[in-house]
DNA sequence: AGCTTCAGATTACATCTGTAGTCGTATGCG
DNA sequence: CGCATACGACTACAGATGTAATCTGAAGCT
């Protein structure tokens, strides 16, 4: 399944769904987990059958954002993908397709919608200061 | 189709595709305009058949997100989900799934990403001036 | 009046996604 | 040693999505 000659893997991440997404949020705040782990950890929020995360977890390792590692009859799962890197991408994919690669619009927006709290805003200020520097 | 009682149509907004934003966005561009026209405007980007294109306008007349009104033997589209909205629900979606709700991390990250330039950096600086009035 | 043509409507179909259930087997308990 | 279990692997299946092709009927041309 090379694409096309030798040479390193040049497969270009492939996109994980939101579902996905929240087995990889649990994996990236505490790891290695079993899959009885993994389910304990978002079955708050979803209501998922440990059979769900288990096909998640599969599909996750199939699209190599996750790793296994045999502990005794089961696997540790752990994520392969970093959360900066995801955060990142989803970012810069709507800033794309929405902004124009922009972010100041974004942050227009947010403004806008009065998703911004007077923290956000002293964040960000501070955040301007040390990149101007 | 009204789903439980008299009273105005609570039907939350259908989300969209990202296919479907292409077209959506020809639309915003300029509107009414009709299939082929649509199907020129994004034949640049996305090389979709006309076929292609008229499903896609289907399915968002379907979603509620575009009206047709006749034009002779045809159709003319024009939106009626506006830009503003979908792309606020669009960001909003991406900051409570990614940031908790907080724009600050988000703008932290498209910083790091080296993802803002200077022309952002001064856009963003303005926009807070202005908020904090 | 008939034929061509263009439009929307309908149908198609492979993939991806969400959400599980079932199978086969290694294992630990008794 | 045999059986209940707990796992991962495989299978399932409906709905969404990307991407079209075909059908049907109205309109216009000759």
């Amino acid at each position: 399944m090379a694409e096309s000659e030798e040479g390193q893997d040049t497969t270009r991440p492939e996109r994980i769904s939101e579902a996905e997404h929240a087995v990889m949020e649990a994996l990236w705040e505490h790891s290695p987990l079993t899959a009885a782990d993994v389910a304990g950890k978002v079955g708050g929020s979803r209501d998922w059958s440990l059979a769900t995360v288990k096909t998640l977890l599969s599909r996750l390792v199939a699209k190599q954002a996750v790793a296994t590692e045999p502990d005794g009859r089961r696997f540790l799962y752990r994520p392969l993908l970093e959360r900066a890197d995801y955060v990142g991408g989803e970012s810069r994919r709507l800033v794309d397709r929405l902004f124009g690669g922009r972010a100041a619009p974004l942050l227009a927006h947010l403004a806008e919608a009065e998703a911004l709290s007077d923290d956000d805003i002293a964040e960000i200020e501070a955040l301007l200061r040390e990149l101007k520097q």
